[in-house]
DNA sequence: CCGGATCGTCGAAGCGCTTCGATGATTTCG
DNA sequence: CGAAATCATCGAAGCGCTTCGACGATCCGG
């Protein structure tokens, strides 16, 4: 491998001069820095990522931490990572991948060795211990979520409670009187995902703001948990007339239980999911939804750590209005009036 | 941070003894050793992961380049990865993720900077372009899959062959004569990912060997696509008593195509699916499946490259034998005369 | 009781880069 | 036209660690 010298010595001129054409942290003439730029590509030289980072403790490498096999869905935290990873590159960064189950250890180990430049941890509970580990340590760190407590740590997310709100005002606005929430599963209310609670928050208010009757219940993600919840909503609130399913796992068992159930969607009742978009898409009906927009967050929560990173301001928590997206599952209820 | 040194001077012994006891290279005393370990505790050392790397030429950071969104499920990918940094972690590595859709340059730029000690390579095609780039890296690499022409590099997969011919077996051995393959999407074949090839192979011999008459037929991934495939298949091959389905994508819709044509499982028809053992589980019946065992070759991988970093001995291709498990959707065919 | 192993530790060099201060060379301007 | 400012480049120090050779001290056998 070629080093710096090697450079050096092929473009005549001194080390120092071809750090400063990479960093472009000094002036060089363009004579120069042509000559040192022939030289780089004829050797091949890329410089070494330990002995820039030693000298310039930076290592232009994040940290990602994303849950194992948590109750989240796989392809939402595949695709936060992959945004992650994408925009990272796109700041001219790695990205190191850490699992959760290594705990407030890991953050440790990978932060006191030097080998991230910060840290974006995704899945966070509501009052995640690793919260008190990351406010120690030298590197910033940006949440894919939102603690109750999120003081010195940023924050990006979804605006679930918006999203929620957003979900009702479109079927109220359909005529719709009486919906019902089908939500992730007790062992995610139990965890203490805020995302879940915040949904519900929203969903609440909402729901009293435009007069409806709603209903909302936990769903375990099985065919029995489904049965089960879609029974108890028809109990408590008889004639419901439309679902916000806010669990992916479960979102396709409830359509086959409300077609089983010769309910037809949407002319018997309508159905609007918080999922991604591809999710919403993948259904044997193309479903009405608020996006969950994976790839901006992960994008926004990189540019985040960039800016913490070059010292620029940040908002501490930045909440990303939700879209909701008319598709075929959402229509008025059969009688207009509830 | 403390330092080295810092930690040398609180133990009395110098820097040199400190990486000692550490690495372990040397012969240290137990007094000194327990004098060091005190000082490195209390003052929450952790080495310098650059300076480390530089002096020692070892990283202990391990690439893991997986496919962004190609026609591999996402559960799949999401297993290995998994599997990848979990053992890892085990061996004392951690995992730079990279995407595949940075190439070639991707794995030059991590391999020349030094960022990491060898390469895992997951969704390699059959004349994939970045294996002679890989060939000539210093740092070693491991392939999740085989290319046509694997020399050089170390690979290791499922025995799709085996695989294939184990499902066969498994139904003729039931006494099923007839029996179709859902394969996979056409773009899986066109893009030269082989273990589609290697899985249709084993198929077409094993069937030979058995006895059996079979189709096969690729199947696109949405509704339509399995509605031509099944039609195709009866179409080609009228009174199939058996269907192997190495496509996860699909799965879900070919048992409810099933069902809507009121063909029961396993009753009227039997269902083998290659697939990961939790999908198998997931679908609204327990499907009798060869296991795709994500993690196990994810910690073959990491084995394999660490055999390889440390100059042990390693088999070039690694293919592990398949396991069927018998669930719920396969039984004798309706009339044990095909 | 002495010469040669063996053991435990130290000191110094060096890994490849960045960065700071210094230094000529050139430009600017009163 | 000379002093001051600016520009382009260099040299050297230092980032924190590993590793090699060296060196006393302890051990062994004859």
């Amino acid at each position: 491998m070629a080093t710096i010298n090697d450079v050096a010595r092929a473009a005549g001129v001194s080390p120092s001069t071809v750090s400063y054409v990479l960093s472009g942290r000094r002036p060089i003439s363009e004579r120069t820095r042509e000559r040192v730029r022939a030289a780089i590509a004829e050797l091949g030289f890329h410089p070494h990522a330990g002995a820039r980072a030693l000298a310039s403790s930076r290592t232009n490498v994040l940290a990602l931490v994303v849950p194992l096999r948590a109750d989240v869905s796989v392809p939402v935290i595949m695709q936060f990572a992959t945004a992650v990873v994408t925009a990272s590159r796109s700041h001219n960064h790695d990205v190191l991948l850490l699992t959760k189950d290594e705990g407030t250890a890991g953050l440790e180990r990978v932060a006191h060795s030097t080998m991230v430049d910060a840290l974006i941890v995704m899945d966070v509970e509501r009052d995640d211990v690793r919260l008190t580990a990351l406010r120690k340590l030298k590197q910033p760190s940006v949440l894919i979520g939102l603690p109750e407590d999120p003081a010195g740590i940023a924050c990006v997310d979804l605006d679930f409670e918006a999203a929620a709100a957003e979900a009702l005002r479109h079927l109220a606005w359909y005529g719709h009187r009486r919906v019902a929430l089908v939500g992730p599963s007790p062992a995610v209310y139990r965890r203490g995902t805020t995302y879940a609670e915040r949904f519900l928050t929203g969903f609440t208010a909402a729901s009293a703001g435009l007069g409806l009757e709603t209903v909302t219940h936990p769903c375990e993600p099985d065919r029995a948990g489904v049965r089960a919840c879609l029974a108890d909503i028809d109990a408590q609130l008889p004639g419901v007339t439309a679902l916000v399913v806010h669990n992916e796992e479960v979102l396709r068992m409830v359509l086959e239980e409300l077609r089983a159930d010769g309910r037809r969607v949407p002319a018997d009742i309508s159905v609007v999911a918080i999922c991604p978009r591809d999710v919403a898409l993948t259904m044997p009906l193309p479903l009405t939804s608020v996006d969950i927009p994976a790839h901006d967050v992960g994008g926004l929560a990189v540019e985040t750590a960039m800016r913490l990173l070059d010292g620029r301001s940040i908002e501490p928590v930045r909440l990303l209005p939700p879209t909701l997206v008319e598709r075929e599952s959402s229509a008025p209820p059969a009688t207009a009036a509830g």
